[in-house]
RNA sequence: GGGCGUAUAGCUCAGCUGGGAGAGCACAUGCCUUACAAGCAUGGGGUCAUCGGUUCGAGCCCGGUUACGCCCACCA
């Protein structure tokens, strides 16, 4: 006969269990006609490294979902991959070859490093999928994509070619963001912004005639060189006179004009701006509505161009310090000012972005951008929480062009080829065999070196993944997909970029939902990084304390979109829940195990009769059916770690405090009849139990569930549906009953402890019924006081309580004058104590009681003959008040009475 | 310069469409009760940041203030 573990040990059949779950395909979607699919397509993590603790919450975010969805009968999928992360695995590699090698990757040359990356990429791909078997993602293998893989590469060229066919990729010479360290382009998205601290340089350009000329400020003072002109306010009356004139660049001596632009701000600086199309967004729009030069004074290395004279050759930022130093002994600095400049830094590497005239390819994105705006808008496309769709649409509303190609070697190559003959370019799904205008041969066409931003795949993931641009069978059941879950942070990176390709191609968006959730955070708060060197490995926290507690903390401590503090010591209460549910089962298995051959422990089909349950057994099954209800309507609305709280509430205290301690009595008693029927809606409940679990907690519950002999699988089992208990009155009644019998054993349990009385003494009670509580049947009061507890309860009582006999009392009279008193609903509660029993504590305790009712009586009595309350608040909420003043007005009258009672005590 | 979030028990945080505040940890007390000391029972502890408004009623809705944090942004 199998018995569980003594203890709960996670490592001893995590493993296990989720390789039985992978050999026997359990995460595998069919497509199944006569079932609705639920389609999660993941975010695929980068090839760099390793995941983190935010990956692990965002995986087990959609894990939940996707095992509760295929508990409830739909044909899940659970899609996987990785993402090649172009810019970012290629510095990877090429820092390890430096490092290793001593080598650059132009050393290798371009085919050669591309084989190093490969093999990079089989490697930490690997690690990666590694470690989501050990956070136990159910996530269709068979299905694993690749953001480069053969079919992602062939949807990115068709892509690609559609959108030029639209007219809508264009190749450009214009201002970008270039990263001197990475050698690259990069999309605005990539650029990040940071306040520090520079200067403000006022520097006067004197009149070419010799006079005081034009006094300009500027954080830049490197980029004076590749100044073509002075840009004025046509509105600004200090400069009127010099629009037309010309001035002459410091030391330099060449002359530029003074123009009148709409760009300057007279209430800015002096109201004067130094033009630099080169290296300036703003100037070089300046510099095209005046078509003026663009002189380049900084290359592609961040040092300074032959334009800069005698600085060719030095760095930016030493040219920088050197020219300053120049102006101020020639006599043309006129101030300086300490000011904060927001600079722009490389989101890779972080050196400082310069912005750089070069010619690259880009999306034009106005025409893609309004439909994807319109989705959200008209709520085809739905944020949970709401609030992110302010971020997404802000992007979308902002968004300028996007340029996509980079000066790197790792991505797809853009599929545009240029004639060495006539300079054609041409863009095409495969490689042209000759040029289309010239008809020169193959041989001189030459294909674009650049790559593609690796954003402009993973845009395409939703659908690419199921096989576009080929009509898949995957593409027509499982697109468009249910849910994206992802963090806040990649929002405008990956999420606006997928809705508006799948509008492009597909006409609808990629996903209803997007399920946005916040960034794990170390104990003090701050955002785990590799330079602060704060990250937690989710694999340490696995090996500590179990996959299964870290999912159920994580999910625990995500509500709402919002952070998470990552807190080692807090994973120890999930994993003790865990451990818990471990021995609760430990001892139903026990039980079940008395006499009954291994094959009926599934008891769960013995037929429930309602007449051989006993009031615990109905109380448990409504609650459990009513919580379910909840937890499925938590699950619907994203309300996750609601869900989890939920279901460790009843795990914890209504299956594992109240109802095994309950039924402990009929477990160890003689009744066959009645150890069989609770053993039966133990294991029934169990059951449940763990069908609620498995999607928060895998493993445990699959582990456990095996020894029910069931006929299949947790993983492949249901979602519980109810069977009516909680509309039953009878059900409810019993409920009823057990709730007072709950209030009773707790009165008993506080009075023991307040008293100091000794745990293992028994003690005897008496139960002073209220007037007519609870009667109204012929039989008399006797009948009365028994239905109001229920055949059961004496015997809960006494067990729970460590009562001896129970008393019933008719009257003040008829009690001993040494009791402690416990006022509850329908009853007064009395234990004798004797000489523990301290007469003062106890009036004190009575007086402050009687204090708090009259407060609550006085506040329910004004509500309630408040014309305004019972007039406006709905009828049900009346109701309520109604019995809650009715309720504290009968205990208000016993705390009185019992005051009198012990008054001379 | 815009936009957003957070402020609730000593700590970390819940609190669903407004009807007198909860959990975990920590703390205190008593328990080796035959599933579990990774446990059981009991208890203490909160003018829900602040000011004002709406309402019969506000932790929740509206406005202001303060503190911390985040995001976006081509201002010399």
């Amino acid at each position: 006969m199998k018995e569980l573990a003594k203890t709960y040990d996670p490592k001893e059949f995590e493993r296990r269990i989720y390789e039985g779950w992978e050999k026997d395909g359990d995460f595998h979607a069919e497509i199944d006609p006569a079932k609705k699919p639920f389609t999660i397509v993941m975010p695929p993590p980068n090839i760099t490294g390793q995941l983190h603790m935010g990956h692990a919450l965002d995986q087990t975010l959609q894990d939940v979902l996707t095992r509760w969805r295929r508990l409830q009968g739909y044909a899940a999928l659970w899609l996987p991959g990785t993402d090649h992360a172009s810019i970012a695995t290629e510095m990877r590699v090429a820092d390890e070859l430096r490092e290793k090698e001593g080598l650059s990757k132009e050393d290798l040359g371009r085919d050669e490093f591309l084989k190093r990356v490969w093999q990079w990429k089989e490697i930490y791909g690997g690690r990666i999928t590694e470690q989501q078997r050990r956070l136990g993602d159910s996530c269709d293998w068979e299905r694993e994509r690749f953001t480069m893989d053969e079919g992602c590469n062939k949807a990115v060229v068709e892509f690609f070619v559609r959108l030029y066919e639209k007219g809508l990729i264009y190749k450009g010479s214009r201002l970008i963001n270039w990263c001197p360290t990475c050698g690259t382009s990069l999309s605005d998205a990539e650029v990040e912004h940071e306040d520090l601290n520079g200067k403000y340089w006022y520097i006067r350009y004197p009149a070419a005639n010799g006079g005081e000329g034009i006094t300009v400020a500027t954080s830049r003072p490197e980029t004076m060189f590749a100044d073509v002109a002075i840009a004025v306010s046509p509105e600004d009356e200090r400069y009127l006179d010099w629009i037309g004139k010309t001035v002459l660049l410091p030391v330099i001596g060449r002359e530029i004009p003074v123009i009148a632009d709409s760009y300057p701000d007279p209430e800015k600086g002096t109201g004067a701006v130094k033009i630099t199309p080169a290296h300036d967004p703003n100037d070089f729009e300046v510099g095209e509505r005046h078509g003026l030069a663009q002189p380049v004074c900084i290359d592609f290395e961040a040092k300074m161009t032959a334009e800069a004279g005698k600085y060719e050759g030095m760095d930016r930022f030493a040219c920088r310090a050197a020219w300053v130093d120049e102006l101020t002994t020639a006599g043309y600095l006129v101030k300086t000012e300490d000011v904060v400049i927001p600079t722009g830094k490389c989101y890779r590497c972080g050196t400082i972005v310069e912005p750089m005239i070069s010619e690259q390819w880009f999306v034009k994105m106005e025409t893609l951008a309004k439909p994807a705006i319109l989705a959200a808008k008209r709520g085809e496309l739905r944020h949970v929480p709401a609030r992110f769709e302010k971020i997404y649409l802000h992007w979308l509303e902002e968004i300028r062009d996007w340029c996509i190609s980079r000066q790197l070697w790792w991505g797809h190559r853009i599929p545009a080829w240029t004639c060495g003959v006539c300079g054609e370019i041409i863009v095409a799904r495969e490689a042209p065999e000759a040029c289309p205008k010239c008809g020169a041969g193959k041989s001189v066409l030459v294909q674009d070196e650049d790559v593609l931003d690796t954003w402009f795949s993973s845009g395409l993931w939703p659908f690419s993944t199921l096989g576009w641009p080929e009509d898949t069978p995957d593409l027509r059941y499982f697109f468009p997909t249910n849910v994206l879950v992802t963090g806040y942070d990649i929002i405008f990176f990956w999420v606006v970029r997928m809705v508006f390709s799948s509008l492009e191609v597909r006409d609808e968006p990629p996903f209803e939902t997007v399920f946005v959730h916040g960034l794990v955070r170390d104990e003090l708060g701050r955002k785990m990084s590799k330079t602060l060197g704060n990250g937690v490995d989710p694999i340490e926290v696995i090996d500590l304390y179990g996959a299964d507690a870290l999912r159920f903390f994580l999910l625990n401590g995500s509500a709402a979109g919002g952070d998470m503090r990552f807190i080692m010591k807090n994973v120890e209460s999930t994993r003790n829940f865990a451990n818990k549910l471990w021995n609760a089962s430990r001892f139903v298995l026990m039980n079940l195990g008395t006499g009954e051959a291994a094959g009926q422990r599934d008891t769960e089909g013995l037929s429930l009769c309602p007449a051989s349950l006993r009031d615990e057994d109905k109380w448990i099954l409504r609650t459990v059916e009513q919580v379910a209800a909840e937890v499925t309507d938590n699950l619907e609305k994203y309300e996750l770690s609601v869900a989890t709280q939920k279901i460790y509430d009843l795990i914890r205290d209504e299956y594992c405090d109240w109802y095994i301690e309950l039924v402990k009595t009929r477990l160890y008693g003689e009744d066959e009849e009645s150890k069989k029927v609770c053993c039966a809606v133990l294991v029934r409940v169990l059951s449940d139990l763990l069908r609620l679990l498995h999607p928060f907690m895998p493993f445990i519950t699959e582990e456990i569930w095996s020894y029910l002999d069931k006929p299949n699988k947790l993983i492949r089992d249901s979602w519980p549906t109810p069977e009516g208990f909680a509309a039953d009155s009878d059900f409810t009644a019993a409920s009823v009953r057990i709730e007072t019998t709950k209030e009773i054993v707790r009165a008993v349990r506080n009075i023991r402890a307040e008293a100091n009385a000794p745990q293992a003494k028994k003690l005897p009670i008496l139960i002073l019924f209220d007037k007519g509580g609870g009667s109204g049947e012929s039989g008399g009061e006797r009948n009365g006081e028994n239905a109001a507890l229920g055949a059961g309860a004496a015997a809960h009582i006494q067990a729970l309580a460590g009562v001896s006999d129970i008393g019933i009392v008719r009257s003040e009279a008829e009690l001993p004058g040494d009791t402690v008193s416990a006022i509850l609903k329908g009853m007064v509660l009395h234990v004798p104590l004797a000489d523990l029993v301290d007469f003062a504590a106890e009036r004190e305790k009575l007086a402050k009681e009687r204090e708090r009712l009259t407060g609550e009586t006085q506040r329910l009595g004004g509500k309630l003959n408040n014309e305004g309350f019972t007039a406006k608040a709905p009828p049900a909420v009346v109701d309520t008040e109604r019995a809650k003043l009715a309720a504290a007005e009968d205990a208000l009258a016993k705390v009185i009475a019992r005051e009198a009672a012990i008054r001379e005590k």
